[in-house]
DNA sequence: GGCATAATGTTATATTATAACGTAACCTAA
DNA sequence: TTAGGTTACGTTATAATATAACATTATGCC
């Protein structure tokens, strides 16, 4: 059974991480065979420095990441890229289009409609779980078929609003 | 009085576009005197170049197309960012995240809040005009104060799903 | 093993965006 | 009217993000 947070605001409240940690990636592996897809070590290492946070991480902070340790044969940013692609793709991360950025899937397989809360303060960016109807029904309603969802407001978290005043 | 299309789909539809962008450049006109903003030239002719169509531009072509006519002394990036900078602070444009490009906004002054359908095929974008408000509901009820929303729609409009079959 | 396919690695380059600093235009108030 | 503050524009250089093209290696199947 994959991860089910019952927070929507998951990436601004405590939790044991590490075992949700444990748990995408479970399901990620999970999934993966399911589908008959290879959760390469280069896909699996992308997804485990995604899984390290709930935080948004650019393609280049994932490779500086892979780089770590200077390794001699330092990776391009093409291997990333690719992993990103497949992580994407199957549902396991999610782009944040208004960022540039990549963070992991709260509900791996989620391939897409994803819904976003990003805090211009801290940082952070909560997946909402409930997908929003009402917009897609009117698209529909346009005779527009929909491939995909971009959703997401940025703003101040309730935390921040406190700090901020 | 703004301009006021009559269909969200204004993109998608035949319609007198030479008024639009009349219309649309006056309603600018009108926006910066009474919030006591400047429209200069350059603000003006990058308007210009986006209002010539309902189509999305990226920074760089519209970049061009000032620098087009071989022009000897040829603008740089940075003064393009500015305009469309200015211009989106004031609801002229909106900026396209999923797409890095910007396009003429049909309700001048509109600050936030737009949502877009975007065609994967032919590449047109319908602003809709309702914002949606359950989405946001959805973010207060988290104690989430918004500022901006990022809603893009990707898939096929009506008239592509006829060519495609 | 031989072959097809998928994934990775490598090099170079394209595309998008901004930092930093100087100049010109505009505004207001001695 | 002109000095001084402010806003906008111009220029140069470079940062940050992303992909094309092609070579190599790994995997699965017969
Ligand atoms: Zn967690
Ligand atoms: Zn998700
Ligand atoms: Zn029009
Ligand atoms: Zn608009």
């Amino acid at each position: 059974m994959p991860a089910k947070p019952k927070s929507a605001d998951i990436a601004f409240r405590k939790h044991d991480h590490r075992r949700c940690q444990r748990q995408l990636m479970s399901a990620a592996k999970r999934l993966c065979e399911v589908r008959q897809l290879r959760l390469t070590s280069r896909r699996r290492q992308v997804l485990e420095i995604l899984l390290a946070s709930h935080r948004p991480m650019g393609a280049y902070d994932i490779l500086a990441e892979l780089n770590r340790g200077g390794a001699v044969d330092r990776i391009a940013p093409p291997i990333v890229y690719r992993a990103l692609e497949f992580l994407v793709a199957e549902g396991l991360i999610h782009r944040i289009e208004s960022r540039n950025a990549f963070i992991c899937c709260i509900q791996p397989g989620h391939q897409n409609g994803a819904q976003f809360l990003i805090c211009r303060d801290c940082e952070r960016i909560a997946e909402l779980e409930n997908s929003d109807r009402s917009l897609l029904a009117e698209a529909n309603s346009l005779g527009f078929e929909v491939d995909h969802s971009v959703v997401e407001i940025t703003g101040l978290c309730a935390e921040c609003q406190k700090h901020a005043g």
